[in-house]
DNA sequence: CTCATCCATAAACCTAGGTTAATGCCAGAC
DNA sequence: GTCTGGCATTAACCTAGGTTTATGGATGAG
């Protein structure tokens, strides 16, 4: 994962066709509707991926911190309007080209097309992680695994955002830590 | 997705390190725990792909019906014991070849990588869509989109395996269903 | 045919999480 | 400094779904 980065960003930075972009926190990358088929390879930032549902209440998709690959694949492969918005969360600095000429690079470079390749088994067995998480756990164990494997992350965003990762309310959220809390204060 | 299945099972045929095998209703194609590289292509049947959490809770990861890829990636790709379990809900007939082998074939077969790099992409699509369900709608909004997209599947499986599927208990499901046959009776 | 098993439904009760509203805190704007 | 807006917490109340148990129907074995 982290040598594709390196070596994407390698690549890309060298094409003319690649534009380098710094947005300030809370503007959008893009926006849930529209269709953006670029790809976006941040360097430094962190950036929250949200559904907005018809009702008006937001949840989160995924974030990506300090250095990721991130786009709207439905409209890179099928060239419809995203399905959800991408969001900094802090200044956020990236490159970005779009994703036909992604592709292109990919025909003419078997090491990126490779790498390409294996970028998108690892998304897969993560979404197939979380879709297991969803399934298996309850909203508490679903938090202390979140709070387990994104320590770092965790110390970034803010509770309501957790939340909506989490697919609770941030209320729901207070709660369980306050449970936990007490638990840990007799154990003490 | 058509064009790949039929694709890959006719260069599969061909190999002599194919093996076609068939399982009757309730045998395990692989058990979670185990390790198991093997990629299957299945030919007709009904397979759950199924997690058994800590305390003995089985919940549906997918189905597969009819015609069919699947495996353990973890296995395939990590050598890990697969998190997940493939059981026969009907007769199945597949072919079956390890994992090496198809990589193999990939690779002298630049057709045959480029479809099933599409599947994979295919595959990812289909796991972000299920993500968005779990995140985005309720227990009944998702029944109702099962019930709209997989309708010939929703006959062909106990109401027990929806419901395992959809993340509820099968009494949760059988009161949804009530209390919409009940509006639909007042409407009408 | 009978018996056993599995499945769907229903009722009664319990719990986790959603909803609304109030409070206190902190940080940035001025 | 004050004012403001966003965040976290708490409480009170409500609802959806989980748990347990019972019942009736369908199915398959003998």
């Amino acid at each position: 994962m982290d040598d594709f980065l390196a070596y994407v960003c390698h690549q890309v930075w060298k094409l003319n066709s690649c534009r380098k972009v710094s947005y300030t926190k809370g503007r959008d990358f893009f926006h849930q509707g529209e269709t953006c088929s670029d790809v976006f390879i941040m360097t430094e930032g962190l950036v929250k991926l949200t559904y907005v549902t018809h009702d008006g209440k937001e949840w989160i998709k995924s974030f990506i911190m300090d250095k990721g690959v991130f786009g709207s694949r439905a409209s890179q492969s099928l060239g419809q309007p995203s399905t959800f918005s991408a969001t900094c969360l802090e200044e956020c600095r990236a490159l970005t080209l779009p994703y036909k000429t992604f592709e292109a690079m990919c025909v003419d470079d078997p090491k990126l097309a490779g790498m390409t390749f294996q970028f998108f088994q690892w998304l897969g067995l993560k979404k197939e992680l979380r879709e297991h998480d969803f399934l298996c756990l309850s909203a508490e164990e679903q938090y202390w695994k979140f709070m387990d494997e994104n320590a770092v992350l965790a110390g970034r965003i803010t509770q309501i955002d957790m939340a909506r990762y989490l697919g609770i309310t941030p209320i729901a959220l207070s709660r369980i830590k306050t449970r936990q809390a007490k638990i840990e204060a007799k154990s003490a």
